[in-house]
DNA sequence: CTCTCTTGAATAAGTCGTACGTAATGGGTT
DNA sequence: AACCCATTACGTACGACTTATTCAAGAGAG
């Protein structure tokens, strides 16, 4: 059973966040900290500490004598990882997918890129190695095991490439990928033009050459796009 | 006089996560919320809400009886704005300014060729003006006013590109510009070909041509890495 | 009579102090 | 080496008080 009980704190998070982000509380909404602490039946204090917490997520704005404000999506930290995980598990999923996989379509050919110019030997050989991994699982149904390697190799990529903020891009990436997964057809295997591109990347950023890299990985991302079109609303 | 005095709670976390993000506390450290309270002289309350909020941005964890502990780099938010203005203040500086300016010249080309397509008469009218803005503001150590035109430039790109993981860049160019501005040397007008292509690429998106807009502001981005090359260790 | 400015009461967040619950740690015992 | 228990610092709860902000009533000017 899932018991996520790890205190009122996380409890109430859980329960705010999502709703906010799934525009449950439309922007402009105000809710009351007193009702808040009745309604989820813990103190004052643990709703007080939940706000700070959505507050810098600029999701709300805290205000006296007018109360807890919804603030506007335009507002919202997107790049939180809560944030994100949130608006994936709710209702505007497609347009959160959606917006993801063009950030990534920008981020990973150049961070690509700069992995053939920096990547170590053990990041290159975690790479051939996840991208034979995918490979291997390609055929057969075996979609979660391809994932896995799937989202490693990507995440190598990333933090490969020597930037820390393509690094910590590594997470949503993952969402991503596992999101597609999730939603597509269980009985159709990956493309394998896409499972050849992996291999060739990992090859590129091996012997060095960013540009060559960086246009398989910038196909690697169209091929996401593409695909996710067929998918989306 | 610059009174920043919005409460304990601001006083406590300005003084805390520019700390933490500088360096002074190291990943491991710990620190004891009753320590912090008669430090700052705040009721523990109100550091228990700060520790809440550091907690959100990764830059701590809190644990029963051990005590609040700084997290390692790899850790944090770093997309977090708060997080992003404080590590620019603080020690590494350059390091986060160079990060930064490679996540634009992965981001920002893309954008522009998304607004290309995207872009609303009103965009563009405004895309253009700051061109002229920039031309005009170009030679006679105007560059407080050049960076005005500058960043509303960018920021117009990136919000109209129709991506909301871009737009919510738009305060980060504009500090990275800033931070370029402020560090260059005052006397010295920007660089003439710099602002061509902006002027270029305000004409790109009008027209509409996705493939000439990226490839402009990839070239934008390109002088922005080198001009970093010149001024950071 | 209408409009504006002032004043004051109501309201909900902000802060504080205390008390107690609870989990993780570390040392001492068997 | 395994177990038990006291310690410790965070976690939660509660009540009181403070303060900023709002809204409306009333005074005053035009």
């Amino acid at each position: 059973m899932e018991n996520q009980g790890q205190g009122p704190h996380t409890r109430v998070l859980e329960a705010l966040g999502p709703a906010i982000t799934a525009g449950d509380h439309p922007p402009g909404t105000v809710l009351r900290t007193e009702e808040l602490a009745a309604e989820f039946d813990v103190s004052r204090t643990v709703v007080r500490e939940v706000i700070r917490v959505l507050e810098s997520m600029r999701l709300v704005t805290s205000r006296r004598r007018v109360g807890v404000t919804v603030l506007p999506t335009e507002e919202w930290n997107v790049y939180d990882p809560r944030v994100i995980s949130w608006r994936l598990a709710g209702r505007d999923r497609p347009r959160q997918l959606r917006s993801l996989t063009v950030l990534r379509s920008a981020v990973e050919p150049v961070a690509a890129g700069l992995a053939a110019v920096h990547a170590d030997p053990a990041q290159c050989a975690a790479l051939t190695e996840h991208a034979m991994g995918m490979v291997a699982t390609s055929r057969g149904q075996q979609l979660d095991a391809y994932l896995v390697h799937d989202t490693a190799f990507h995440r190598v990529v990333l933090t490969a490439s020597g930037n820390e903020m393509f690094a910590r891009l590594g997470d949503v990436v993952a969402a991503v990928l596992t999101g597609r997964t999730a939603h597509h057809v269980m009985f159709t295997d990956p493309d394998p033009a896409a499972v050849s591109l992996h291999v060739q990347v990992a090859e590129a950023v091996r012997v060095g050459d960013a540009a060559r890299a960086e246009e398989l990985t910038r196909q690697i991302t169209v091929g996401a796009m593409a695909e996710l079109d067929v998918l989306a609303p």
